[in-house]
DNA sequence: TTGAAAGCGGTACCAC
DNA sequence: GTGGTACCGCTTTCAA
């Protein structure tokens, strides 16, 4: 930039204004687009948000269970087409569901002064989500809820879709569901297995705990869980299952056994092509780009000065009935 | 910084050297920690980086076509590993296959002063990948091959899967083999088209042009043009589609129709389900992964200071047979 | 409107 | 080993 200056025969400052598109004499700015493109000039955001009043560096911190899932992906575009309006980009990192890899991620995050966070929260962290709020970074979870205070989170309606699914399992005549769940540190894992209970109460159907399996990670584990489950005396004559692996595994289990016509079976969270399987899976299915369109728009909200306390915004979950859900129960046969 | 090294009654400079993990004497360091807790000093890496010598900022910008899409989330993640492993974070953007898009982001990430860039060209923008390296921003491409002279590229052997998936549908008995191709302006349908043309003529085929969809972009126009295809008097049996979405929308043509099990087909890249369809979608897959851990490899050397040439690294495919590849000519029957 | 100079939060060099 | 200071590239007073 001092080249250029030198070179345009101005005043460093009067670069920077032209760069910045301030009003300047058109003969100068002439002179300085000029010199700057003969020099090959590029701008450096890194110094030039150091310097800057708001000190903005127009970054996203985003935290993902894992970058490479569907509903990361969803979600991961979703924050950045909305970023993409304010002109900001977006860091991206993976946890694993590892609390050590968020900490560093957030730490990292941080420390590059990204102008706020969108996390997908481990939930075994919460004191670094709420030690960045102080530290002046807006914190926006996502997917799943937090004991972080005054951090907004936008979550599904967890319980209602499986209690909905329960039911309707219900009215087709199963009396037998079973349940398939993620690790129990999971936040959306124990809604949904509290769904699934609630649900059972609801209809005034027994919980059976031979029929429950939860701590799952993962389709093989769902795969291995769905051959026991099959195996048992009184086997299932349905299954819920609380994540997006869980359910592949499980029909990989049923279409192994052929018994993808005989069990039911209903998933969380929307699969591609599970409409062209025969019977198709049906699942509660949430809007992964409302959510991330919701969680940044929470965000940019703080960002323009919002102060109030913690919202929480809870989105409605869909039922998509393919055929996998709609199985009557065998006694109806 | 400056009111640590007050608080703790040291220099600047020392503070300076405990956060970086330089030798100080114990009983300073110390000092030095207890102050900077107490204050809550938070490191700002793009200060430091900017009075760095090596100017580093330990992040890396990656272009894709559409983070949300698998291969780019298998890409995104691929990378974030290798990066993970050398202490740097990246960027992300999407292009959706417009240039000027593309050049915003090339754009963006270099005036953020990444240290190197992967990405996965548009193809109509060669000439601002050429003008990120000479400005001192290695460049890597994925996926596709680009005009721009010395940029490494890592990309798979396309033309050489889709002519061995030609030669299984030939020696299953099938003529009348059709083409699903997408945009023209992507490399890699491009290559795709010309393995077909080349299978075509290896096993002595006829091009039939009517056969032949290019410039097809997403799920429902692949849909449409296997409607097409399939109401035409000599319709063919066989099926090949250069790419995800195509392979998805072609199969949804297939069991509107109920011809899944009559003609046969095989995409370009593998999908998640596919194996659990009946039949299951045979597929010239991919190794994401290794696409990706190979690219950051590549940049990573470039980092470390290997001047020489360009490097194009070609990685095989891998056909993946699950029945709807295998399915015979009708005449065979 | 324009340019000189101070300073954002650090690091590198230098003398002690 | 430690502290003082110049300076990274830029924006922002402030005086002209």
């Amino acid at each position: 930039m001092r080249d250029v200056a030198t070179m345009a025969g101005v005043g460093i400052a009067t670069v920077s204004r032209v760069v910045n598109g301030k009003p300047v004499t058109p003969d100068l700015a002439e002179r300085v687009t000029r010199a700057a493109e003969q020099l090959g000039y590029r701008q450096d955001l890194t110094a030039s948000s150091l310097r800057r009043a708001d000190r903005r560096t127009h970054t996203l911190g985003l935290v993902l269970e894992d970058a490479a899932n569907p509903f990361s992906a969803a979600l991961h575009r979703a924050v950045e087409d909305a970023a993409a309006e304010h002109g900001m980009l977006l860091l991206a990192g993976s946890t694993d569901e590892d609390p050590v890899r968020e900490r560093g991620l957030l730490k990292t995050f941080t420390a590059r002064r990204v102008d706020g966070l969108i996390v997908v929260p481990t939930g075994q962290n919460d004191t670094d989500l709420d030690a960045a709020r102080r530290a002046g970074t807006p914190v926006v979870c996502v997917d799943r809820r937090t004991t972080a205070p005054q951090v907004d989170t936008v979550t599904v309606d967890n319980r209602a879709g499986v209690r909905a699914a329960v039911q309707r399992l219900h009215e087709a005549g199963h009396r037998r569901i079973a349940f398939l769940g993620d690790l129990r540190s999971i936040w959306t894992a124990q809604e949904r297995y509290t769904g699934f209970v609630e649900g059972l109460a609801t209809v005034g159907c027994v919980l059976h705990p031979s029929l429950v399996r939860r701590g799952l990670h993962g389709a093989e584990a769902a795969q291995a869980a769905t051959h026991d489950l099959l195996a048992l005396a009184h086997a299932p004559t349905a299954l819920i299952s609380g994540q997006n692996l869980l359910t592949i595994g499980a029909r990989r289990t049923l279409q192994e056994l052929q018994l993808q016509r005989r069990v039911a079976l209903i998933g969380f969270d929307d699969l591609s092509l599970a409409d062209l399987l025969e019977p198709g899976i049906s699942v509660i299915a949430q809007d992964h780009a409302a959510i991330g369109k919701e969680a940044a728009s929470l965000l940019f909200e703080r960002l323009e000065g919002e102060g109030g306390p913690a919202r929480h915004r809870v989105l409605p979950t869909r039922y998509l009935a393919r055929g996998s859900g709609e199985l009557p129960a065998p006694e109806d046969r």
